[in-house]
DNA sequence: AAGTGGTCTAGACCACACC
DNA sequence: GTGTGGTCTAGACCACTTA
């Protein structure tokens, strides 16, 4: 049998192409599993498993009896994005100018909260960094990164005036594969204050994390903030709930 | 064959109370899945769906060529709470006294926001619900809902004053399957004030969410505003993007 | 009654880790 | 090389919707 190949996850992007493009629209019924499974020259179960992704993305949902919809697309800022799939402030705004500007660039020893959340021991050293990000040129986040030293090797300035998710990905080969996050409104401290410009009632927003690579080991732990008006985040919850 | 039925879900389920219980402790190596799939008389492929949700919600991640591993467990304040799994305050809180304060109980026409959010014509009556939520006592959370009266019959102030997730549940006999969510920090308005404390520097967090049933059609539109010493909002994202 | 998605099976081959 | 998870197949039966 020749190995076709085109996996439930390219189906998947495929499909979501279709919506779209329109070719799919909103609230309108798409062709049923048999069909699709046809189209592509697969089981109807790797269709499943790929309708399976768009529905936990949102972007469909079934009515078992009957078929599988489109959803109604929610209209969103340009700010607000999706937090399942956040992989950096570089991917956020593709079509923007995102730099940075190096606050704090450091190596040393992990306090036991940094040991903890990335299952480290004392004497594991760790990049301390903090970064102010600049959205064509307007500061929009700050960002307090802890990163193993062992891990992401070789980091360097010039890689920190850019993407570090970058340089992780394609001069290390290293995939992230999973990520933590709290999020939780807070009082400006002085450094919010100093670079966010906010003011005394100027809430911000922080999103604490820890991110992950494919062997489940974590590489960053970091905490970032931005203004309260620089975008929301938006979760979708879809079923399979146990 | 008989019937055995432990479907994958509710094999999650067990795996789950196993990690919790520590029988599948911290880090450890569970079994692999072919041990698993004979263990649950299921085959291999329902073990891997049961080991899929798991992993989506963070208790479990594999290594491929190597095995399943139990995360490792990230502990949380109580009031923190996994957005994803969110169905209700009065299932947040279990074990404690969640009751209720009405502020507004009306029906009316929906405006347009709403309209748009719940799917709805403009001569379709909605309820507008503003309940201040508190927990053992104590002042706690905001909420402003709007519903359609088509869809929950009969609402009346005895469920407010309790939950209205059980009334549709158990009364209505309906299930929520899905929710898209905004979460966003603000400044405090003055029924913030009011109602939870707050300053004029004390920020609230807010949850704008719209939640819909099995059919996919929604049947809540609702604000939830908390201060934000109140708990923070956690996110588990896993690969299998597209 | 017919059609659609939900679940499950038994088996297969592949990719990757570890020895 | 051996063992593990990742993916896929072809087919089956069930649950639910629609008519």
């Amino acid at each position: 049998m020749k190995t076709q190949n085109r996996s439930y996850r390219e189906i998947a992007e495929v499909i979501k192409k279709r919506i779209e493009n329109n070719e799919y629209p909103t609230n309108a019924l798409i062709p049923k599993q048999v069909d699709l499974a046809e189209e592509f020259s697969v089981s109807r179960t790797t269709i499943a498993k790929a309708l399976d992704i768009l529905i936990s993305r949102g972007f469909l949902y079934t009515r078992r009896g009957a078929g599988t919809f489109v959803t109604k697309s929610m209209v969103l800022s340009k700010q607000d994005f999706y937090v399942q799939d956040y992989i950096g402030l570089t991917n956020q705004f593709p079509d923007d100018t995102v730099t940075s500007k190096i606050i704090l660039f450091e190596i040393v020893f992990p306090d036991e909260k940094v040991q903890s959340a990335l299952n480290l021991k004392a004497e594991a050293p760790v990049y301390n960094i903090i970064r102010l990000r600049l959205l064509n040129g307007q500061n929009y986040m700050l960002e307090h990164t802890r990163m193993p030293v062992h891990l992401i090797k070789g980091l360097h300035l010039e890689i920190l005036q850019k993407s570090i998710y970058k340089y992780i990905k394609e001069t290390l080969q290293l995939t992230m594969s999973s990520a933590w996050r709290k999020i939780f409104a807070d009082k400006p401290n002085e450094q919010d204050k100093k670079y966010l410009g906010c003011t005394e009632t100027d809430p911000v927003m922080r999103v604490e994390q820890i991110v992950c690579l494919t062997d489940g080991e974590p590489f960053e732990y970091s905490i970032t903030t931005r203004k309260y008006d620089q975008g929301s985040f938006i979760v979708i919850d879809q079923k399979s709930r146990c």
